[in-house]
RNA sequence: UGGCCCAUGGUGUAAUUGGCAACACUCCGGUUUUUGGUACCGUCAUUCAAGGUUCGAGUCCUUGUGGGCCAACCA
């Protein structure tokens, strides 16, 4: 057997490039660096996976590090929250590692920056810097404390640590092109007053280094050899690679950093200022909703760590714009879970079937397969009787002969128990379908064997003993923007495009089986689609919430009528 | 007036680095089925444009076109 040689991506090419050209494997280091101030979302998984996976791959560590220089935005909600996801994925970082850990040490190389002269504190407003700054198509001029003294910088900069100025009073910025067509090598700023306690820190530091001056000597202290990010980071290189030039020490290892295509998701938005956005007006109930593109909305909704991973090593990686169409983790979710859950049944729009020739106050407990795909999950048994639940969808007065389902003198087989004809119906004085009289015949149970019980009915239905069923809440979920691409429009917002009808809450019932099982627990509602058990849930008031439907061959035809 | 990046079916990615353009999803059609599910089979459909180099170009070069990013004391 010989294997098919696995296509690699753009990346993978990079580093075994790397490796051909003579850099020790032994030396591969990797690292996902979030920053926290949002949760995790799917299109953290690629970069998740990308990472954690070249590390599983070349047997190499990777850490988790969080690039927490904003006291601001930071909090250690995030941090706990980003670890869970990492975790659940199935991955396990080699050291746990902060930006913030780094603080003395950036802040001894900013002083020999200054010693260098390549730094300095300017004390202008951040409106008279950005003047200077120029603009993409014209040069910036220079800061009038360009030139300010080594001796004068180094005050300046020790009262700025020690607390003495006001927020945006001063800043240190490097001194490098003012006139560089890239404008962040126009005197970036390296450190900025900011006086508010830090979730690790707390308030040993006033001044807190910039993304640029961390970032980059972040991977070098840690010796990753690797340091991928998303596209728009790709300026930043030439100043991560400046920074670098002034600490590197030969010998080491020097961090190389590319940058690959951010994912965009259809009929949502991943951007953690959005998803924020999404939380604080309340259109969601948190993070962690399952509506939400988060992986911990994604676990809440029923998703599976396993179909993630599928998933997102099917979409790849490289560089160019794209919007991954949702209908690809659906099918993921569903592949996945297919193989693994439990079969049960659950009616969730119901009307009422009495079997007119079944003995009043009879029971019987069928037996029923929990799983065709697995035949190690064995058999349960669910209880029949004289009346029924079935889904008023699955019932027609009359019907032409493509609706396989029950309708007045059709026969149908309710699945695991027996085959039953339609001979009346009574309606409310609106003509709502109140009751549906069947008999049975008592011949045809499944798996009896008799010649009766191996007649072939078109339909097969699901159903529920009304006397036995469990009343539950299920939460029915809808993509929640109406448009395939919400904050793809310059001139429109995205909220603009919320679907107002992303959650329907409906009352069903479940066969009595589902009372002993617990959160997260993942079935299948047969015929209807995958389910979980949401956090919501209690043995008094269970709730369910839909993961995605089963491919619905029946409603696409419905559709083209 | 600038700089950087990108362009392969409807979608997302491959193509042994210059050698027969393929995989998955979607769509459509069919077979099997006590889930209109699953499984299986099949159909449609692809290299942005024009030049150039070459025996040979999706791949290299030039120009053009289209798109993205760049002017937070955010990351």
């Amino acid at each position: 057997m010989e294997e098919a040689p696995k296509s690699l991506n753009f990346i993978e090419h990079i580093v075994e490039e790397d490796l051909k050209t003579g850099f020790p494997k032994e030396k591969l280091r990797f690292r996902f660096p979030p920053e926290p101030n949002g949760y995790l979302h799917i299109g953290h998984a690629s970069s998740i996976c990308l990472n954690f996976g070249l590390g599983l791959n070349y047997d190499s560590p990777v850490n988790l590090r969080f690039d927490d220089t904003n006291p601001a935005k930071e909090e250690q909600e995030y941090v706990d929250a980003i670890k869970e996801d990492v975790r659940w994925l199935g991955y396990q970082w080699d050291k746990e590692c902060y930006a913030s850990d780094y603080f003395q040490q950036l802040y001894d190389w900013a002083i020999m920056l200054i010693n260098k002269g390549l730094a300095y504190v300017d004390s202008q407003s951040s409106e008279e810097m950005a003047k200077q700054k120029g603009t993409p198509t014209e040069p910036g001029t220079n800061s009038p404390f360009r030139n300010r003294s080594i001796t004068e910088n180094l005050e300046l900069f020790d009262k700025m640590k020690q607390g003495d100025f006001e927020e945006g009073s001063h800043v240190l910025r490097a001194k490098i092109d003012m006139k560089s067509s890239n404008m962040l090598m126009r005197d970036p700023i390296i450190y900025r007053i900011l006086h508010r306690a830090h979730h690790r820190t707390n308030t040993a530091w006033c001044i807190y280094p910039m993304y640029d001056w961390a970032h980059g000597e972040s991977d070098y202290i840690e010796q990753v050899s690797h340091s991928f990010c998303t596209l728009e980071f790709a300026m930043h290189r030439e100043l991560y690679d400046w920074f670098l030039d002034q600490v590197y020490d030969d010998g080491k290892v020097r961090p190389k950093q590319r940058e690959f295509a951010r994912r965009n998701f259809s009929h949502t938005v991943v951007s953690k200022r959005k998803l924020l956005q999404l939380v604080e007006s309340g259109i969601v109930t948190g993070w962690d909703d399952p509506r939400m593109p988060t992986i911990s909305g994604l676990r809440r909704r029923g998703y599976t760590a396993e179909s993630i991973r599928n998933f997102v090593d099917t979409i790849g990686i490289a560089k160019r714009d794209n919007v991954v169409d949702v209908s690809l983790l659906e099918f993921h979710v569903r592949e996945h879970l297919n193989k693994v859950s439990p079969r049960v049944m659950a009616v969730l729009n119901p009307v009422k079937v009495v079997i007119t020739n079944y003995p009043e106050g009879q029971v019987e407990w069928l037996d029923a397969e929990n799983n065709p795909e697995d035949e190690a999950a064995g058999n349960r048994e669910v209880p029949f009787s004289r009346e029924l639940f079935i889904e008023k969808e699955d019932f027609r007065e009359e019907a032409n002969k493509k609706f396989f389902r029950l309708k007045l003198g059709g026969e149908v087989r309710l699945k695991n128990g027996y085959i039953i004809k339609a001979e009346s119906c009574t309606k409310d004085t609106d003509g709502n379908i109140m009751e549906i009289q069947c008999t049975y015949d008592p011949k045809s149970k499944s798996g009896s064997g008799t010649e009766e019980s191996l007649r072939r009915v078109k339909g097969t239905l699901h159903w529920v003993s009304i006397e036995h069923a469990v009343p539950a809440e299920v939460r029915i979920y809808d993509r929640l923007f109406l448009d395939e691409t919400p904050d793809a429009y310059k001139d429109r917002d995205f909220m603009e495009f919320i679907n107002s009808n992303s959650l329907k809450t409906v009352t069903g019932y479940v066969e009595p089986s589902l009372k002993s099982s617990k959160v997260g627990d993942k079935f299948q509602f047969q015929r209807l689609g995958y389910f979980n058990i949401d956090l919501d849930s209690t043995p008094e008031n269970m709730v369910f919430n839909k993961t995605v439907g089963l491919r619905d061959t029946w409603a696409k035809m419905q559709k083209k009528n």
